[in-house]
DNA sequence: CTTGACATCTAAAACGTTTTAGAGTATAAT
DNA sequence: ATTATACTCTAAAACGTTTTAGATGTCAAG
């Protein structure tokens, strides 16, 4: 029993027609009637039906965002705070956002694409943790759908991406672990078929060449970005008989995991008086900069990208997309900074 | 140019009536002709358009989740793991999520429930982190639109919800701290207005009387559920002449924040060694065990609320309301369950 | 040879909106 | 007085589906 046009119109006599107009401020309607209807819309308690709105326009302002989760528990800050940032731009532009998780390269992935592409419950998708051989993106190009992704990908076509510059973060936290006096320096890359794994690895292995230090393949190991993953594995790295004075993990969570199983065998995370690495202690970076990260003790040394920002401009350039204006840039990239706290050693306690 | 019943029936020769009852399985329809749709439909890619089906049917099948953003960049690994829960359980009964984030007592908040209910862009709402006097709780009630809540409320009028008994959850955790030869117990509560800040102070009320320990106001903190938000307080507590022994948070985040606080401060986190409760060290525990809180530094004390699964157990409710089912419980509490890990110093480092 | 029952199908209405094409009526210009 | 020009309004189509009411034909029972 919502009130709607038919009942305004009836109520005042006109027709359905002129309603539409009046409330929708197009010119020819006569500003008297404007006014009546205008009146009665809000006595009535009008709201219009966005269904038969979608219906009549052919479109749904509605973006489509699916979470890739890891496990059927899934926790992770870096995409709350993703989500609030597409979110609230979303709002701002007048468009909702239409969710779902699903574990990554599954046949229920592909299905939930198809669910929100085919079924138009969707105007554009948002796709994020890009894959080197990405069938999202493969099956969205091929539908000529309107997507925006977070992160490149090898898959055949051009696209519109926003990214993060992970060569040049982990050169930049490689350089300063390097410059602390580092040189046996272990990496927990994320899981290989995700394309910015190979990104991180590449800033990695650039900045040892440049300091003319080997790398150790041993010492090189991928994780799954979880905490409990950056634990195991730090905690491996930690108990060999040459264990690595520095350790870069490719995101915070793993980091944070690799700080606790430092810190649970003994060691100390960051500096622990010495002037130089010394077997009592271990440095640690991060990457993404969650709000943990600064609240953790020591404070976690990290790479910054600006998750919040991603999610607005991400979503800010799909909604643009959608509505077939033309994107000043199709590809952006953007420079992350590295963020010197207390877990490399670099400050004091 | 998707192809819709009107494009299967010309090429078919029949009604669109025909291909859309056979499509659906209904009976009326000639097990021949059945099979030449559902064949056609096959071959010409047919995709049934949910907005007109919508329009038809007068329900969406989408379920409305605005999460509350304390500040614009929010990050919390608790509302990832929740949402994960409600996608996957909604996903399972073929209903969508359409989600938004909003300050928490804004009128902006209180926009976007009257944009998702009156715009009809869902049949129902979940609304979680309830307050006692909740205006989002009222207008549902008043609108009669069908809503679960994730905790309870003073304001006036029935509503399904599930929620966590906090007072038995912090009340074990303060009869454990005591029980470890704490006296002195400060606790940090989440903000006043929330209605499970008042569960859990009763809970630590009644466990310290029942323990005949009286309870120092000035220990009695309000936070705001941030990991920030703990390391001040936290810090706050521990630099005073007469520091407590042992701290409960009211959430994870805020207990990390804490731990943080007090390593900071050159403090051992759980024991030191002696036997008793020592000036050189102190007790801390949480509330929700996300993941993080096994694998912090020293794993975290905390009280288990099963938040994935709470995830999905309002979103079934939520569903089977929306469906006219009749709901076995309308009010669920769960009890939590005491996690004891190092932090509060229990077992050994 | 009716009559009714049944199976199969279709036309048309309905959902609530937007929009096109045009009708009707003033007012102004010729 | 006629024509043109706004101006204001409306009827009707359209969006793609579901569903109601009814049409048509077949067959068996009477």
């Amino acid at each position: 029993m919502p009130v709607t046009l038919q009942d305004i119109a009836t109520h005042l006599g006109v027709s359905v027609a002129t309603v539409s107009r009046a409330l929708a401020g197009y010119s020819g309607v006569a500003p008297a009637t404007r006014q009546r209807v205008l009146q009665a819309a809000r006595e009535m308690g009008y709201h219009p039906n966005v269904t038969a709105r979608r219906l009549q326009k052919q479109s749904t302002d509605v973006i489509g965002f699916i979470i890739p989760t890891f496990g059927p528990r899934f926790s992770d800050p870096y995409f709350s705070e993703l989500m609030a940032g597409i979110g609230n731009a979303a709002a701002e532009q007048d468009y909702d956002v239409l969710v779902s998780t699903c574990s990554p390269d599954t046949p229920a992935e592909m299905q939930t694409y198809e669910r929100f592409v085919q079924g138009r419950r969707v105007d554009g998708m948002l796709v994020v943790r890009t894959r080197e051989q990405d069938a999202r993106i493969a099956y969205l190009l091929e539908q000529r759908f309107p997507f925006v992704a977070f992160g490149r990908s090898r898959v055949e076509g051009d696209f519109c991406y926003l990214d993060v510059d992970g060569a040049a973060g982990i050169r930049e936290a490689t350089h300063h672990l390097i410059a602390l006096g580092h040189r046996r320096i272990a990496i927990i890359l994320p899981p290989e078929n995700l394309t910015f794994a190979h990104y991180r690895r590449l800033g990695f292995e650039e900045a040892m060449a440049e300091a003319g230090l080997p790398i150790e393949q041993t010492l090189v190991e991928h994780g799954d970005l979880t905490e409990r993953s950056g634990h195991e594995i730090g905690r491996a790295f930690l108990t060999r008989d040459d264990p690595p004075s520095a350790i870069i993990a490719c995101n915070d969570l793993m980091a944070l995991g690799v700080i606790s199983a430092a810190q649970g065998l003994g060691l100390t995370v960051g500096r622990d008086g010495s002037a130089e690495p010394s077997p009592r202690s271990v440095a640690v970076t991060g990457f993404d900069d969650v709000s943990l990260a600064a609240h953790s003790h020591p404070p976690l040394t990290t790479v910054r990208q600006p998750i919040y920002e991603i999610g607005q401009r991400i979503s800010h350039m799909l909604v643009r997309l959608i509505e077939g204006e033309t994107l000043e840039e199709r590809h952006v990239i953007l420079t992350p900074q590295l963020i010197v706290r207390e877990s490399c050693g670099a400050t004091a306690r």
